[in-house]
DNA sequence: CCCGCAGAGTCAACGGCGTTGACCCTTGAG
DNA sequence: CTCAAGGGTCAACGCCGTTGACTCTGCGGG
């Protein structure tokens, strides 16, 4: 370690002041609007849909300087990404419910943001990070605060098998747009795959 | 219709005549070759990661000759597509024992070439056309084998249902590759995602 | 004050992609 | 033998993500 330098920093000012920390004004506008742009694009498009020049001009922008901003195009999609489903407040609550409160706020009709994010997930799951960030994902908003409270054997497999469940049906919802899915009632799909996903928390 | 031409044709010969009947041997074997090479590389790496260049370089053969006999990437696509996870045999079995019989039945290390279909119909679900294919397959290998069997209410939404328990367990373990689930004991997920899915059928 | 430097943006180009059109060689029916 | 049509080759098109060389701008330090 040959840095350090000695030097008796007071304090390290802000957290880090590694980069992007010392931005022009021009510069943070147009990377904003990249990232506008991008968000949409790929929301609707999924990663190979959307291109970097369509972004570009979306954000009416030289197609070099999304690159030049933020490296590469899967640098980008990862950035914009959202990464939660935001599940955390539903799977806080009481145990024995869970399963019913899962699938009635994943297809809310009211939140259409749900499906928007996890169209963009699912269309880029061929990327080994966006791979990483789905199993990490299920990890934390899953398993991390759902297995201690379990009772019984093979608690983690258990939560797993959940996210498994949650997985399948945002698939069939928002992927294949299933008929009969789509047109069943809300309270119909609540109770059945509420409980069935609750059989494996509280068996 | 100017042909036809008078001729008392006894009969239609074999089914139909329309085309790709009258094929030189040569045409016959590249065709297959090509076939082959897709059906590899898509499986390996999913519509958007394999090339027509590099399925024609598996095949030994001139890129735009992929094009010529097929159309198109994508009809190639479609063509190599294995429509069926061969779960038919699996429903068609005793109604008490499908959820435990059809989970150990998709997580069979043995059958290998499940992964491979569902790696490759996943990979190619941003396809209208694909996504048309699994609805139907939803609805064919499914819905119509099963729900005139179940007893109660919502019989077709039910077994939707169990398509996306189906749908979201290949996920996890085939194209998240998630690490619980990969390390657990087949017997442990068989019982556990099983008796899930049976809930759905025999309640 | 001006110099220099780094951030911001422009432009042309690279190699790879799916696809097309013009062009040959071969073959088998009339 | 003739000749259309199937089988195959080749170069090229327009799009893609990305790069490198270039200019312009604005600001801090000599």
């Amino acid at each position: 370690m040959p840095y350090g330098c000695g030097v008796t920093k007071t304090s390290a000012e802000r957290a880090q002041p590694t980069a992007e920390d010392r931005l022009r004004p021009a510069g943070r506008a147009t990377r904003s609007a990249i990232e506008a742009a991008a968000r949409t694009l790929f929301a609707e498009h999924g990663f190979d849909g959307a291109s970097v020049r369509g972004i570009a001009a979306e954000a009416g922008v030289d197609p070099a300087l999304v690159i030049r901003h933020f490296g590469s195009k899967e640098a980008l999609f990862l950035r914009t990404l959202d990464r939660s489903l935001g599940v955390g407040k539903v799977i806080d609550g009481p145990l024995e419910t869970v399963g019913r409160r899962l699938v009635a706020y994943l297809i809310d009709t009211d939140n259409a943001s749900i499906r928007g994010r996890f169209v963009a997930i699912a269309r880029g799951s061929h990327l080994a990070q966006v791979r990483d960030e789905m199993v990490r994902h299920t990890a934390e908003a899953y398993i991390a605060p759902l297995a201690p409270r379990l009772d019984g054997e093979d608690r983690e497999v258990r939560v797993a098998l959940v996210a498994a469940q949650v997985a399948g049906l945002l698939n069939l919802l928002f992927l294949q747009e299933d008929p009969v899915l789509s047109t069943a009632a809300p309270e119909t799909l609540v109770a059945l795959y509420g409980d069935a996903i609750q059989q494996l928390l509280t068996p």
